[in-house]
DNA sequence: GACAATTGTTGTCGTCAACAACAATCTTTC
DNA sequence: GAAAGATTGTTGTTGACGACAACAATTGTC
């Protein structure tokens, strides 16, 4: 029982008389020239594959960002945090707090670079080495979501469009 | 299998003074699982896209959610500020501040409506019309923008795998 | 007419990108 | 080899944005 007859602006806008009923309100209003824009349905994608993901990986409390820092240290042990945040496209100063909290977790440390004592290479933990295992089987399954949304063929079109970006 | 196993900075800092080779450090540091998430491909096309947008449409100073605002009221002119909000996929508290804005720019104005005395009928000024004719214009440059980046027909395959999310 | 639901509004909280400034530490240059 | 400049990590601020919660006014329902 969705059939919410309002009356707003109506009596205007696109008559849905065609034998079709209204289901809801948002469904007859035309978007235009929205419809047009790549980066509008990219925004609106991005928002729900995202929710899909925090929502997937909820149990572990690990967002995406997160993941992706974590997955970088992992496959490249030692870097400094520059070169992590040039790599993720993330500032710098917001690194600091992302590590902070994945320190504080004990699945990061930051090790004093003796080559250049500013900078710390970052490690994963051997804690960190087994969650960071678990997350990835988890995001594997939010990867299978995003499949039983767009299809099979769709998700790896989207992949090879996209892979300059990565 | 890119695991390089690197130290810090160190000497991966590349001379980067001899004009040679490396371009930059980030360039040969691997993502492993992180290439294969359609999630992080999105975003990081998510931002490209809506930093050239902003750019683009920077001499107006419009962003890509008042330019969507603006866009659903002047396609369906009368509509209320939670019919706007839904079919927009933005909360009506954030709305508030948007139309806030674009009110004061005189853009928009909100009418008390005769038939729901609760909800804003909303409407473009005729500057607001005007100003709505260039903002078109600019935006579909800035889709052009996007055409250059990733070609013509990976634009339309993208438009089409996302549009069940328009 | 009492009670629940909706609309616009205000406010808070947390995420995130973009800057700016700073101390400590390289790197370059003279 | 010392001064000048660049880089690294850090702290802080700003503003856009999503998610919630609460509220008055109004409408719908029973």
């Amino acid at each position: 029982m969705r059939t919410t007859s309002r009356e707003t602006g109506d009596s205007s806008r696109k008559r849905a008389g065609n034998g079709a009923a209204v289901r809801d309100v948002a469904d007859d209003i035309g978007l235009d020239a929205l419809v047009g824009h790549a980066g509008y349905a990219v925004r609106r994608f991005q928002i729900w594959i995202f929710q899909d993901f925090i929502k997937t990986l909820g149990a572990v409390d690990i967002r995406p960002t997160q993941y992706s820092v974590l997955t970088v240290i992992g496959a490249n042990p030692g870097l400094s945090q520059m070169a992590v945040a040039k790599r993720l496209g993330i500032e710098r100063a917001r690194l600091v707090h992302l590590l902070d909290s994945l320190e504080q977790r004990k699945y990061v440390k930051r090790v004093k670079s003796k080559a250049d004592r500013r900078s710390h290479a970052l490690h994963l933990t051997a804690h960190g080495e087994t969650a960071l295992a678990k997350f990835k089987r988890l995001a594997a399954e939010h990867e299978r979501h995003v499949e039983d949304k767009i299809g099979k063929e769709n998700r790896e079109q989207l992949l090879r469009i996209l892979a300059g970006f990565t």
